[in-house]
DNA sequence: AACAATACCGAAACCGGTTTCGAAATGATT
DNA sequence: AATCATTTCGAAACCGGTTTCGGTATTGTT
């Protein structure tokens, strides 16, 4: 009565129909031992596992993964959120990120869940709903603020999380970050042995912990430099392309301009070069720009942006390791990971029309 | 014994530790009951329904989604598989479409998984994996081609999924597509009116059935102008920048040279401007330009670069629209939708410098 | 050959919900 | 007050796996 097998070359077309119970059936086992076979466990004699492995593949048998999860207890899954985008959003990092993200989680056994916040509700409100579903196990969070409430209820609810980015309680959870102090120190420490005295900078935001850390690197390389430090030369900038244009215009139209202006990022770079080039500004001859991000299209527009990059895919992998290794002990110290961007000189900065080296022959 | 509410005013720091049955011992009730009261049975009487949501509120009860979906035998999630990126991946057409489809289905109560292809595997394998697993119910496909396996497995098994694209089996699916072939033709008679006739195309790789319509629109705008079609005038290329280029330096290098390039896409635009500016071809004068997909860094670059655009937000919406259609209802017809792309004039193409109108003159 | 140790598998509980079915309690009817 | 229809809830099965525990069957020991 029992007699699944009708014919022996018989075929199931729809895969995914048979469970751990048929399989137990045609077996004359119980669902238990099927399970144990074939989850390695020791005490099933091999001609017994062989027969499971075997039945297995042939009626492609695979274990219904919500069940497997409810039983065990775990979602492997981890949940991404995204923030709300700009409408006019102008680089390729989340999509690269997802990308890799997605990948390593995946070589660990994890799926990815990716949610879209909604701008109306609390930043925190995605979180605490799939928290609260046990739809995840962990979160992969980036854009970090410096106070971040994303980062104050998950450490509260004690949940594993990973951020991309520095926050003020950095060393109470794990991260992974550029060094975007360093970044601006170099980019800054370039513009200067090209003879800019006059550099500019357009911030990005003052929401984001790293736009802050570029614009300390920024004034740091300044001050070792013996370069004025003019506050009039510094704009904040919201990492849109219309924020830079805005910014670019109000430094321009000093009657002292500067002679280079490093961005925040490279759409910002895009608009400042776009307000530069209306102000008659010729790049890089009379005005020097500097972007952050690495986009590939910055290769293509004229002149080409010099700009830092960094491996996005890096980041994507380094989270993950991150943020597996906590799930797997949940006690261990918080670590972190820092990495460098370096910079990529394409075309978009070069010396200063006039040279002038006073401030740094008083320094030097 | 069962005294769970030590104190009336107890605050339960950490959610989701409380289960169904913490719930009915603390009413008093079965969990049977206590989930029929919160899930709106109409066997309940109003009094238990309103003690059993008060203490739900007051404990914050959320159901595990794991244990309701497998009880419910279906996983409320829809998975997205990202095709293998470019090394430089030019637009972020991805990160906003994610963006769309995550937040469409969550109004309808979905999560969206997000997968990444390995390139080393069959293009199927991925969806394979996850249609045996049970991990989703559905799935968003984009950058279809003409005979897609990826359709071709999931019709075969009877699958639910949508099409960005549309494929040589469109007529079994359903599918979202942006009507490429009316925006070339657009597109192509915009410039025709401007007087151009020698107007070269640069294509989106054969591999994509909607770069095929594209150039399909594109020559079928010729012919009904009675231009000649030269077959030397329309160039392969790969969606990227560095394609854009060589295939602008095929065109421009002969002996007459187009006065216009239509590209795939805003990628491949921006690589015909660099090899056209690096051969002193002047934008818009000598040369007009005009790409596809109206990415936002177009608007900052010298020209602005004329396109065609999308909405994606709208693309997402739909697609998802069709697709818990077909969930609700499996046996449903199905049904497409064709959206149009409209021609966003931003400064790259402009009149030819020498207007000859002999061919029109003989056609119209 | 008797006995202990080991290998192997079945039975059953469990994960945390949903849903069906039937019984008890309540209300309406005569 | 007896009878029937309704309302309301408890009991139990179920989803499809995993894991613990205990009991045979087998092997090894003396």
């Amino acid at each position: 009565m029992n007699d699944v097998k009708a014919s022996p070359e018989e075929e199931w077309v729809k895969s995914g129909e048979v469970r751990i119970s048929d399989l137990a059936a045609e077996l004359g086992l119980t669902k238990g031992t099927v399970s144990r076979a074939l989850n390695g466990y020791e005490d099933i004699s091999k001609k017994t596992r062989k027969r499971v492995m075997e039945a297995a593949t042939k009626r492609s048998y695979v274990p219904t993964t919500q069940a497997r999860r409810l039983a065990m207890g775990l979602t492997e899954t981890i949940g991404l959120v995204l923030p709300p985008m700009p409408s006019q959003p102008v680089n390729t990092f989340v999509s690269e990120f997802i990308n890799s993200v997605s990948a390593s989680l995946h070589l660990h056994g994890y799926d990815l869940l990716v949610h879209s916040a909604n701008s109306e509700e609390s930043e925190v409100e995605p979180y605490r709903r799939l928290v609260q579903s046990r739809k995840v196990d962990g979160f992969i969070i980036f854009r970090t603020h410096e106070k971040d409430p994303r980062v104050n209820y998950l450490l509260n609810e004690g949940f594993p999380f990973v951020t991309h980015g520095r926050t003020a309680r950095m060393a109470e959870h794990d991260w992974f970050d550029i060094d975007g102090e360093k970044a601006f120190r170099d980019a800054t420490s370039h513009l200067i042995k090209l003879g800019h005295q006059r550099i500019g900078f357009v911030g990005g935001g003052r929401e984001f912990f790293s736009a802050q850390l570029r614009l300390k690197g920024f004034r740091a390389m300044l001050e070792e430099s013996c370069l004025e430090k003019v506050p009039s030369l510094e704009q904040p900038g919201d990492l849109t392309g219309q924020g830079g244009e805005i910014a670019a215009q109000n430094l321009l139209k000093q009657t002292r301009p500067p002679t280079a202006i490093l961005c925040a990022n490279d759409a910002t770079a895009l608009g400042v070069m776009k307000a530069a080039r209306e102000l008659g500004f010729n790049i890089p001859e009379e005005l020097s720009v500097i972007g952050y991000d690495g986009i590939a299209l910055g290769a293509y527009i004229d002149p080409p942006l010099t700009t830092l990059t960094f491996s996005i895919e890096e980041s994507g992998k380094e989270m993950v390791n991150l943020l597996i290794r906590r799930l797997k002990s949940p006690d261990l110290p918080v670590i972190s990971k820092l990495a460098s961007a370096i910079l990529k000189l394409r075309g978009s900065e070069g010396p200063p029309s006039s040279i002038q080296n006073k401030y740094m022959e008083n320094c030097l």
